[in-house]
DNA sequence: TTTATATATGAACAATTATTCATATAATAA
DNA sequence: TTATTATATGAATAATTGTTCATATATAAA
């Protein structure tokens, strides 16, 4: 009987040359982590919305409200999302508090998501 | 009394040619869905170990199970949730079903979202 | 000071979802 | 044919999460 010329796993249909070599080039498990954390956050209609609008202009907490036409607390816990991924800033002007986008990544993000749902519907 | 020159909202804060300004050009609501339904896709850490994997190499299901150490069934779940989505797709090779990325909008994300979270660290 | 307004937040509830287990399908080998 | 292997999937469970309600904090106005 002939040696397999491949390392084994649990799995028997795998092609070890391959998977060895995209096993050490993967990302490590926190940066993976923290990417999946990310695209969480964006995952979400309502924080979309903020960030879309956002993306034309600074906002107070109660003009999205107005926007979104929801609920000011509802905003305010997704803005706090928005904050603690650091997506967002904000700061405070008399009674208002003012949010903006964080930095350019994240409207680079949206554009291209945008694209491919673009893309989707051709 | 002066009357004020703006409509109103329910919320009596609001800075409204800003936000009337910002109404017109948001997304539509299906595009924002859709969007938000993209994102909510790439936010889990499973389903971006595999697009980080089949960013690599085409991959048999097998593979994917091996490289990121889980159950087999749980790996088609989360294939099947991407190939819903078409962020990547199958084609049959025997016994084996190799997976890919759909689209090179994918690993642009993929790319701009590690980007920022490095970006993050510093 | 008191009153009104803007925002934030804890708790509870409902809805969604990732994983596991068991099993089904499909392809190959014997 | 039967046995084995690769993949898919329904059901159940556990965990996560978005929204609402009630309320707290903070700023400004009276």
């Amino acid at each position: 009987m002939q040696e397999h010329e491949h390392d084994r796993c649990e799995e028997q249909c795998i092609h070890s040359e391959v998977v060895e070599s995209v096993r050490t080039q993967m990302l490590g498990t926190v940066p993976s982590e923290e990417l999946a954390q990310l695209f969480k956050v964006l995952g979400d209609n309502t924080r979309i919305r903020i960030l879309d609008a956002l993306y034309l202009s600074e906002l107070c907490v109660c003009d999205i409200t107005a926007l979104l036409g929801m609920n000011q607390s509802a905003v305010s816990h997704q803005l706090r999302v928005l904050r603690d991924a650091r997506i967002v800033k904000s700061r405070k002007q008399g009674k208002n508090v003012l949010y903006s986008l964080d930095d350019e990544h994240i409207s680079g993000l949206v554009r291209m998501g945008s694209e491919h749902v673009r893309e989707l519907k051709r």
